[in-house]
DNA sequence: ATCCATACGTGAATATTATTCACGAAATGA
DNA sequence: TCATTTCGTGAATAATATTCACGTATGGAT
């Protein structure tokens, strides 16, 4: 049966292949605008054999977003296994997610696609499923740090559970993310620097939650500070995300 | 001059018929499952006439959603005329978007899909500056009541300006909306009650601007008390969403 | 080495649907 | 009453997602 096995073996490359070309054509042309039939034809495979993996477009899509959720669950577990105090990996959480959105902007439009709910819904649910899964990991880091905190006693758990938390923090960096992908959106209601207001607003959180040590959100120099042992130390093959402020420029 | 004041009247009277089948249609089927040529039969209007209106069914997305930001935008200038402490008021802006997703689940996905980046894009210019324009009264009714509480005492801005305070919140109640309309994430993530969670983090988030008076997110009864005397003296035409305690349904 | 049966890839055919446009009817104003 | 323009029409067009009948390659059995 080791025939079968191999058979196997290449139909999940194939998929692969498929997924990344497809994030390629979706790069160029957005999702939307890309045909199931141009990218059987770049892919060098028929039209057909591209549904004998994904039985309707939507499924495709959430086969594409997954591989961007992994990536950025891959650098999460990073910052879980960063050696600091609780305090900075959450607030490294966030910036990893932006670092990721940043650096992926593609990702984030199809997963924002993916999640409204008339594609949602249209997907098949081993799909959605496999692409929760995807995501998993990112919610385990997190939980783990905040499990971290509380063991630590930098955080007594009061009004939150452990996945209250991170609901939180998810969903401002979502909404952020959201807000600044609506072209015009921000300008209109004249916000300019949405990412450093996203950490200030972590950082009222945090210091609401009570997470120790408080953080003065003015203070700029502490979030840059970590901000440069986490490139050293986790993130030194990743590049800041343009127009993030260098700490020389503060002084 | 008269006749062509009451053609161009018919025509934005057509275009506003053309909106509100669609809106009937949508809740049916979903906005990317319906067709053009439905629409326009149902409108009892042919296909081409629907252009002359449309150019693309992302303006008529654009249109479709305008409806909706405008009557949120009805909920909160109300909440901006209510006499109450300025913190209650801002709470009641919260509640009010909630109140408003509720009722209105359509057009949550509606505007979660218009402002998709694929789907934005595709919108002509003047649409989507005519959909920011709808929701301009809700961020006018926020900066009003942040104003108030500057100038009552109840509030000192120290690294936020007012744009930035709405912006927290914003991206809080966005992004909850978000995940739970991805059917099964909150589930997958153990997350309950995220309505409530929301609210919790509301209050977190003022308590840490420092928006007196500060209010323990423990504290259910002073929430619930604010809302119901909301429900008398603003939203008396408007049943509370399911799930809270129910009063006395008034149409 | 040969053959059979099955699995697999194919791409032309189908179905659906957004969008256009050439036409005729109705309104307008002289 | 007529000429002109404006407006609505819906059949035609142009994609494009999805299916399926077909032929071919594969792998095991003789």
């Amino acid at each position: 049966m080791t025939a079968a096995q191999r058979r196997q073996r290449e139909f999940e490359q194939r998929e692969q292949h498929f997924v990344a070309v497809a994030l390629d054509l979706a790069a160029e042309t957005g999702f939307m605008s890309m045909s199931m039939a141009e990218l059987a034809k770049r892919s060098e495979y028929a039209t057909g054999t591209l549904y004998k993996h994904f039985d309707c477009k939507e499924d495709l899509l959430m086969a594409m977003t997954s591989v961007g959720s992994a990536k950025r669950a891959e650098l999460m577990k990073r910052v879980a296994a960063w050696d600091a105090p609780s305090r900075e990996k959450m607030m490294a959480i966030g910036y990893s997610d932006l670092l990721f959105v940043t650096h992926n902007p593609v990702h984030f439009r199809l997963e924002q696609l993916a999640t409204t709910e008339d594609v949602w819904m249209r997907a098949s649910e081993p799909r959605r499923h496999a692409l929760l899964a995807a995501g998993a990991p990112c919610a385990d880091s997190v939980r783990r740090i905040v499990e971290e905190a509380v063991s630590a006693g930098d955080l007594t758990l009061k009004a939150h559970r452990n996945e209250d938390v991170s609901m939180g923090l998810w969903t401002m960096s979502m909404g952020t993310h959201t807000l600044v992908h609506a072209g015009g959106l921000l300008d209109y209601h004249d916000i300019n620097a949405p990412y450093g207001l996203l950490a200030r607003n972590y950082t009222l959180f945090l210091n609401a939650l009570g997470w120790q040590p408080l953080i003065d959100p003015l203070d700029e120099s502490w979030r840059l500070n970590m901000r440069e042992r986490l490139h050293r130390d986790v993130f030194s093959d990743i590049a800041p995300p343009p127009g993030a402020p260098k700490r020389a420029e503060l002084e």
